[in-house]
DNA sequence: TTGAAAGCGGTACCAT
DNA sequence: ATGGTACCGCTTTCAA
């Protein structure tokens, strides 16, 4: 069932059935009533595709999303997925692993899909081949990078201050005397690197200067974690509260503290269910997931609408205080 | 940059690009080689919409994820978009509310962009609607059915078996003395519906009959479940192990139990993190879902291929064992 | 081995 | 208000 079947059935021409499809106003009322009728009964639907090709934009957006099974992306594009849905678009979904080798591929197979944008969750290594291939990619299309920076021309991202939350953090553990914090972090990503500075932040402002050997990469595994623990006591590194760039790590901090008897406060990032769910209920710094992505479709819908929009949208990051916070 | 351009800058006519597009022997070496050259180089990639125009089919699937936001439909999603890649199909999300009142028009939606088959994760109310507007996308393009069954003309179900699961945990706490076992599920889902199945027919296999008052639906939320639970304690509903037929269920359970102070077994479902993360470790069903997700790929692609697949694909699920279950 | 040309299902401009 | 028609970019006969 196609245009010409409908406009056939009208007796009407396809150009007429077309204007019904798209709203113009230079259709008489009875004209438009029949197609209407008609395109009913026949439950007709245009094809996306051939109507792609004739106006040269799909309504589709490409979501490309960083570890897919971390908890908050899958949270992101669950989100983002439901916003841009509520704009009439559609997502077209790729996961990528961490290396991010095929990043370009990836953005390369979008374009020929014909998306009008792309959102891009959690952070790619920032490589000079991945800034040049994600530079080319906002060339041909607006993209968004949703949780992660990058001063890319073309490129929009939108983030919310971890930073901020972090140095805060560390002020308020030094209100209590703790003055020698563990950073568990994950790896290399904006959100990790924003996360470090902001703990280094914190001891500046309070007069003192951040020790590295307190600034540790780890797996976010809770094994990995455990053992991360172990080895920085034996080592004889003292810490006297943690902080884990995501909810693992610091669960599994907490999860080491309790095997050995240590009690002192652990926060988490992220507010995810995690931090709810462990025993004791986990402090966490709230990244508010969902205001980002809605944030983030929002950017991208005024952009593809021609509006001007900011380069960096920055959302706050609050504190979610927990047992893990308040008793120790 | 299009064929045309392409067959301009080769002195070739498009047939002859679209020839080596598609690997097409017709084409002498010399001429492929110099076509690839400039495609290369100009770093052309064709445009799937004209591509899909042409042949009526465009590689791409809907993925329809109902409760998008639950931890194992986000994991789900990840394992298939990862599955569908690496079979060179694009993956077209869309989520759903579980009241699913829009999954006629998510279905007819997906039709209309042309996709070439539709997977279904997670499960939508089995009214008549639903069966049939199910059915009528079925017909148009092959639908698998993600952790779910429809006896449905054209439909494709992959489930793993929790209600034998659940049978042999029943007769396992039969095993331990605990006759009388706790089932807190979330709703009236195909999974749902066969873990109450696979209660009921573990007491049935032990001589006994299961009490409907211990078959108890809740909000998959911690204070939901601590709220059920003190209510049943507070009408004397006695019990001696819990099952939640999510993971979540069973977690709000043992930290409500925790609360008040007692201990038994509480089994969980899904063997998601939370399981693990929890203090104690929370014993879980594992139903295997990245296993669950491959196998549905495969069933996609092979009826895609046309070849014969069985209606029902059932895999296996088994118990986790954590502290949960080895402690009481 | 290659080219010409008719679709695929729409959009949008130009007439009427 | 309506119809005619040239695209959009590619596939796929049919001829040569």
């Amino acid at each position: 069932m196609n245009i010409y079947d409908i406009a056939a059935k009208c007796g009407v021409s396809i150009a007429t059935v077309s204007r019904v499809l798209n709203n113009n106003p230079n259709v008489s009322n009875r004209t438009r009533e029949k197609v209407l009728a008609v395109m009913q009964e026949e439950n007709y639907t245009p094809s996306s595709m051939a109507r792609g090709l004739g106006t040269g934009y799909t309504r589709m957006v490409g979501l490309v999303c960083a570890a897919p099974h971390s908890p908050l992306s899958a949270e992101a594009i669950g989100y983002i997925e439901g916003a841009l849905h509520a704009e009439g678009m559609t997502t077209l979904l790729r996961t990528i692993g961490t290396q991010a080798e095929d990043v370009k591929q990836e953005l390369d197979e979008l374009a020929q899909q014909g998306v009008d944008a792309i959102l891009l969750v959690g952070s790619v290594p920032g490589t000079e081949e991945n800034t040049a291939c994600l530079e080319a990619a906002a060339c041909r299309a607006p993209l968004v990078l949703v949780g992660s920076y990058l001063p890319l021309t073309g490129a929009y991202s939108v983030t919310c201050d971890e930073k901020k939350a972090v140095t805060e953090l560390i002020a308020a553990l030094f209100g209590r005397q703790r003055r020698n914090v563990l950073l568990l972090h994950s790896g290399d990503t904006y959100a990790d690197r924003e996360k470090i500075a902001g703990y280094r932040e914190g001891y500046t402002a309070a007069g003192y200067t951040a020790d590295d050997q307190r600034i540790i990469p780890v797996e976010p595994s809770l094994d990995a974690v455990n053992a991360c623990i172990k080895q920085l006591l034996v080592k004889g590194v003292s810490f006297d509260a943690v902080i884990g760039t995501e909810d693992i790590l610091a669960l599994g901090a907490q999860k080491a503290l309790q095997r050995i008897g240590l009690t002192m406060p652990v926060i988490g990032c992220g507010n995810s269910l995690l931090a709810r769910c462990s025993t004791p209920e986990l402090t966490s710094i709230d990244t508010h997931p969902e205001a980002l992505c809605r944030t983030a479709v929002e950017v991208l819908c005024h952009r593809l609408r021609g509006e001007e929009v900011a380069a960096h949208t920055v959302l706050s990051a609050d504190l979610m205080e927990r047992d893990t916070f308040r008793r120790n």
